[in-house]
DNA sequence: CTGCCGTGTGCAATCGGTTGCATTTTTTGC
DNA sequence: GCAAAAAATGCAACCGATTGCACACGGCAG
């Protein structure tokens, strides 16, 4: 072990190759599985041993310059600070890194300019591939990424119908879940019930408004009487202002929310209105993110699969980067109905 | 499926030299901000329009690849799930961003062997310098990084006495935060004061148990009474079985967690008990994560400034990166107590 | 008018691997 | 035992930028 190391320069294939006696081209097939097989044994264990006492790490750079893959992913997430996002980033995360995928990330913030801006850097980078998570409806990046050649798979998002069809998407039926909340609402003797809906422009928040209403006619509820709300973003904040809103004109004794966010938005609402959950108001929210088992009270939500949704993204993105496994399809995961304490029997004034 | 996308080749650096009729090093001036100055207006001029028009992006891998310099920058965290990341990482990105710099993320869930094959991962990717978001003392990233020749900076996390000195890090004064809590227990009339710390090997946690003993000495209360667990990590199923410990021996009205999932762990734990917060116990916790308002009771905690965290980590790597701006020091911001209704004065039996 | 200097560009080496092809060695078939 | 096929390895050209150095040109001082 040298102690004085002057330079920190990591050993090149060059080295390896003097090390072992043998050209470079042969350490780089040494060194790489599907070549492999055209190495002698004992020619592979050589280069190995040297690679291995000279602590080579072979130049992804380089190798990514060269082979035109990097081994790279970039990965694009409005906000990460949306409890929602990070279960999802790290199962990407973990599912790149099995496959020795190393993970670049961006925070797209919701901006159009700056996501066209990240996608072209991610290319620079020679990222090989994408996954978008839940980006806005109009954004530039599917296009873009097509544009570009970039493999692109999307996560926690609905293949949009009338975009680019070649990317595949991981997301949950949120239809679903919505009818389900909106049927535990109407199994509890509640008729007229509103929604808070997520921003405009955003898959999800045109899929759960769409379940709500499917929701509303399925119990033969009219839907022109039901108080609608369109959140400015998924956030606390804006869930609370939507709410102020709704109640301003009232008529509803219970709500459903786009997500988890609005509806802690919602419950500040309706706690500075003074009116009680869920004496005075059933509420029920979205994601099931950590934690809305403790709040007051308990959220009633739909639980989404997160970290399986990031998996399968990762997962199919791989696989159509290996070119090897048949391409994979998109995939709804069920959502699921968990009941707690925000939502209750309605009880006639 | 299109598969006749013709050229989904990028422009190179040849191609806008050929379009502008000049060498390629010329065109790699000019498009350099540094070097721009070397070349003459009129062609600096044609160059970058024959760029736009090509839709020329330099490629980040071969750039790299000469210059060592990848514009690349590694963020480890141990755990993306725990809310106290996300708001740190975005932090960061942004930060990086802003100067041009990619993010490399990488979770090293807490183990040491997966940490050091991801910093060397990092390396083998060229990543310019490393963020270290508070991975357990032991853990060999540090040493690694140093070794490898890459910039190091820590952030949540205080510069480890012993260990190597040319790492500066970004953190939270978490002694002087326990001091608070411990201070407003006291104040509220408590004197068997229990601690429930984080979990073994990491700084965070013998900061803030250090913290808890200091407020304690500085109450004049005695340390030996005063029940101590250790949770096996920073989640909340961790918190709930040390807490379920703790409450078996007894003998306090008061407890300080190390981290605000661990509080929860412990309303889980007390809930079960049938003890009431704050009635029967009083519990702060620390970070103060989103949410911390509306569980049921708010928690008092102790709110630490994750954004200018990352943000000045960020910067501080960067500034060590262009080695213009004079070396960066260590920072410790100041913790803030946020007293909300999980404390309570100490009611006599 | 010569020589020197500064400025703006071009030339070509280089970063560290990968890979098609050539060449050598070994194995196989008869 | 020899030719042909197959396996193992070497050779050298890339990938796409950056950068030290050389060179051409024009201006200026002596």
């Amino acid at each position: 072990m040298n102690r004085d190391a002057p330079p920190p320069t990591r050993p090149t294939i060059a080295d390896v190759a003097r090390a072992a006696g043998v050209h470079a081209s042969t350490v780089s097939r040494a060194m790489d599985p599907a070549a492999r097989h055209r190495i002698s044994d004992a020619v592979a264990l050589r280069v190995t041993e040297a690679a291995a006492a000279l602590g080579y790490r072979p130049s992804a750079l380089a190798a990514g310059l060269r082979s035109g893959r990097s081994r790279t992913v970039g990965v694009l997430v409005p906000d990460l600070t949306n409890p929602v996002f990070p279960p999802i980033v790290e199962a990407i995360e973990q599912s790149l890194a099995a496959r020795g995928y190393v993970t670049l990330l961006a925070n797209t913030a919701g901006d159009v300019e700056r996501e066209r801006l990240i996608v072209e850097r991610m290319a620079a980078q020679g990222a090989d591939g994408l996954i978008l998570a839940s980006a806005a409806r109009g954004g530039p990046a599917v296009a873009l990424a097509a544009r570009l050649g970039l493999p692109l798979v999307l996560v926690n998002r609905r293949l949009p119908p009338g975009e680019d069809g070649s990317a595949i998407s991981f997301g949950s039926d949120d239809a679903a879940g919505l009818r389900a909340a909106v049927a535990h609402l109407v199994a509890l003797g509640h008729r007229r019930i509103a929604h808070l809906g997520g921003p405009a422009g955003t898959a999800t928040a045109a899929d759960r408004l769409q379940g709500f209403r499917e929701g509303l006619a399925a119990a033969g509820l009219v839907l022109d009487a039901a108080p609608l709300a369109q959140a400015s973003a998924y956030s606390r904040a804006a869930g609370r202002v939507a709410m102020q809103a709704l109640l301003a004109t009232g008529g509803f004794t219970a709500i459903t929310t786009a997500n988890d966010l609005l509806a802690m938005g919602a419950y500040d609402a309706l706690e500075e209105a003074g009116i009680a959950v869920p004496g005075g108001m059933s509420v029920t929210g979205f994601n099931d993110m950590p934690l809305m088992d403790r709040v007051a009270p308990p959220l009633t939500t739909v639980r989404i699969q997160h970290a399986t949704m990031g998996r399968l993204a990762a997962e199919a993105l791989l696989g159509r980067l290996c070119g090897t496994e048949e391409p994979a399809e998109s995939v709804r995961l069920v959502p699921q109905l968990v009941v707690r304490a925000s939502t209750a029997a309605y009880a006639s004034p």
